[in-house]
RNA sequence: GCACCCGUAGCUCAGCUGGAUAGAGCGCUGCCCUCCGAAGGCAGAGGUCACUGGUUCGAAUCCAGUCGGGUGCACCA
């Protein structure tokens, strides 16, 4: 229990002693009381606004129901001073032995503090990355795939119970122009001169090796076949193909998926058919013609007959096609069938990680949902925005069509994983990002990726300086917390462990709101906290961790920093960046 | 035309789900290395939180509208 949640329970000790004595109404509701640190470290470190909440409900002004309140938390033991102020704040200060001991808390927690129960093992899905299986990742792969690995991590260290997720588009039409593109390189295997590769297929040349390898296990049993004789199996070949490349790529980046779910599989077990019944059976489905868009009407456009879903009811602008003029599934079809499944393997919070050019459609997918567990599943889909690509401050020039873009592996071997993993966490997932070659690998306080990690280097790099200077000095975690923490009195000392405190918090929160980008801004924080008490030590020889006349005081200080370094290395590891010991 | 996202310091962006005097980095200005922990440090200037209303003890945050920017808008995936 953190020290937040401890005064959390002293309140409502305190509010239900004040009903009983009828000094205030019972049954007050406290769900939006805060208990949060205040903006400035001078009015102590806790705050909270029960007074103001309260002042509607108990019909009485908040200075006086702050003061009965705050009497009550003065004889909490931890608390040193209370002040009322404001509109009705009631800042807490606490006794300075008290924020000393944390060091103690953290360091007995290990990567387990700042760690919650919130999720209460609710089974969470996170779908994300989801790449058609016909190329390569590319860089606009890059950031919702670290969003996505990043929030899952982000989400077991609060409690739930994630199953990360892949969704495997192998049954669209793009899976034959991909079949067809491998048979092309497998002629090409096998000694034709295939030219220039035409307009409608893929001509990129990492097909080369899957020629090669369809050349070598069926030979040339295909040269000059139909179509119908060989497109079945190339399409299996190939997908699979693609999937082992795409599985290397998303390695190389540290990202981990444990479903790896096929829609192919939807269309052959009769699921999408299965999951329509259910839509079916509450009359959401019917025969209809669609009007043309509003905008730019499409030149083709022509009326229709077609299968659709009554997703109006749900708060979406029209209803969706289920089945194609010609009768078969649309893509949209076999996703409903695919999210029916996470529905009924049970998970009662679903998470889809798009990028944002798919924004126009989720009202849909949340239509689905809601029509399907009459709005007991939770559906957040977050979309990631796009990423700039930037070299020196110029735009680096990208063309899908000539099969020149950049991939997630030029990228990754360019500036390293950790570099590109921290870097796409810094903006929140819905707002665009610049990624400046030149500029994250600085070595700078421009760079956070650097900052954050050459903070923890710092820690370690002290540890290794104490063996000289205290050979046989006891640094182990019983050692460390053991240690004698009333000498941290400094203001910078205190101000560090303050925002210590708040970590678990922190956490929390960007769980509840599935922005990891707050864990990078946290930790880069707390870094420049680090660093400024280590500058203090420049001028002021006694701020130094290692003292080398005063062994008690060298085990405090180092306490002190590993209790840093075990927050920064939490922290990086929910972001999957490597914490690393020397720079 | 419609939907979604965004609009905070000169620039790039945070702002902990409604709290107190709105923050950081870059850039700018001024100080700080004979030696000791300067791939830096300290301090300062810089804001009608796009605009207008509303909700309430209290709004950058919630709601409505306006303006500006981005994205997407029948069978594709």
């Amino acid at each position: 229990m953190n020290i937040f949640d401890t005064f959390s329970q002293a309140l409502k000790t305190i509010v239900s002693g004040l009903e009983k004595d009828g000094k205030l109404p019972e049954n007050l509701d406290l769900k939006n009381v805060t208990i949060e640190p205040p903006r400035d470290a001078s009015h102590g470190e806790i705050s909270t606004n029960i007074a103001m909440v309260l002042t509607r409900q108990a019909r009485m002004k908040p200075r006086d129901i702050a003061d009965m309140v705050a009497d009550g938390l003065r004889d909490v033991d931890s608390v040193e001073k209370v002040e009322v102020a404001g509109p009705g704040f009631i800042n807490i200060t606490l006794k300075q032995d008290v924020i000393q001991s944390q060091v103690s808390k953290i360091l007995n927690a290990a990567s387990n503090y700042g760690s919650s129960k919130i999720g209460d093992h609710e089974k969470v899905n996170v779908e994300y990355v989801s790449v058609n299986p016909t190329g390569p990742l590319h860089v606009g792969h890059c950031r919702g795939a670290i969003f996505g690995d990043a929030l899952a991590s982000l989400l077991e260290y609060t409690g739930y119970d994630v199953t990360r997720e892949y969704y495997i588009n192998d049954a669209g039409g793009q899976i034959d122009v991909l079949a067809r593109s491998a048979y092309l390189r497998y002629r090409e295997a096998l000694g034709e001169d295939i030219g220039e590769i035409s307009e409608g297929l893929y001509p990129g040349v990492y097909l080369i090796p899957v020629g090669k390898a369809l050349a070598e296990k069926y030979g040339d049993q295909w040269l000059g076949a139909d179509e119908s004789v060989w497109l079945h199996d190339v399409r299996q070949f190939a997908t699979d193909a693609m999937m082992d490349m795409i599985r290397a790529d998303l390695e190389t980046l540290s990202i981990k998926h444990e479903v790896f779910f096929s829609e192919l599989t939807l269309h052959k077990s009769g699921q999408i058919q299965a999951a329509l019944d259910k839509l079916e059976d509450k009359g959401l489905i019917y025969t209809g013609v669609l009007e043309a868009p509003k905008g730019t009407k499409p030149d083709d456009w022509e009326e229709r007959p077609q299968t659709l879903f009554k997703s109006t009811d749900f708060g979406d602008d029209v209803d969706r096609a289920i089945k194609k003029s010609d009768g078969s599934w649309t893509y949209f079809a076999a996703d409903v069938a695919y999210h029916n499944d996470k529905i009924e393997r049970g998970y009662t919070s679903l998470i889809d990680v798009w990028g944002a050019d798919h924004g126009g459609y989720v009202k849909r997918v949340e239509s689905v949902i809601k029509a399907l567990t009459d709005d007991k599943v939770k559906l957040d889909v977050r979309l990631c925005q796009m990423v700039k690509l930037l070299r020196d401050g110029v735009p680096v020039k990208m063309s899908k069509r000539s099969g020149n873009f950049i991939t997630m592996r030029d990228i990754v071997d360019e500036v390293g994983k950790d570099v590109v993993r921290f870097i796409m966490l810094t903006r929140k997932n819905d707002a665009s990002l610049d990624f400046d070659f030149a500029r994250v690998t600085e070595q700078s306080k421009d760079n956070p990726v650097f900052y954050v990690q050459y903070a923890h280097a710092r820690v370690h790099s002290v540890l290794r300086k104490t063996q000289a200077a205290f050979p046989d000095l006891d640094v182990s975690k019983a050692s460390l917390a053991g240690a004698d923490m009333t000498v941290f009195t400094d203001s910078s000392e205190l101000s560090l462990i303050r925002n210590m405190m708040n970590w678990p918090r922190f956490v929390e929160s960007a769980a509840l709101a599935r922005e990891p980008h707050r864990i990078a801004y946290y930790l880069y924080e707390l870094a420049s906290e680090f660093h400024a008490l280590w500058n203090k030590g420049n001028d002021n020889l006694d701020l130094r961790f290692i003292i080398e006349d005063d062994r008690e005081k060298t085990l405090s200080r180092l306490a002190l920093i590993t209790a840093v370094a075990n927050i920064i290395a939490a922290g990086l590891n929910i972001l999957g960046v490597e914490p690393v010991t020397e720079m």
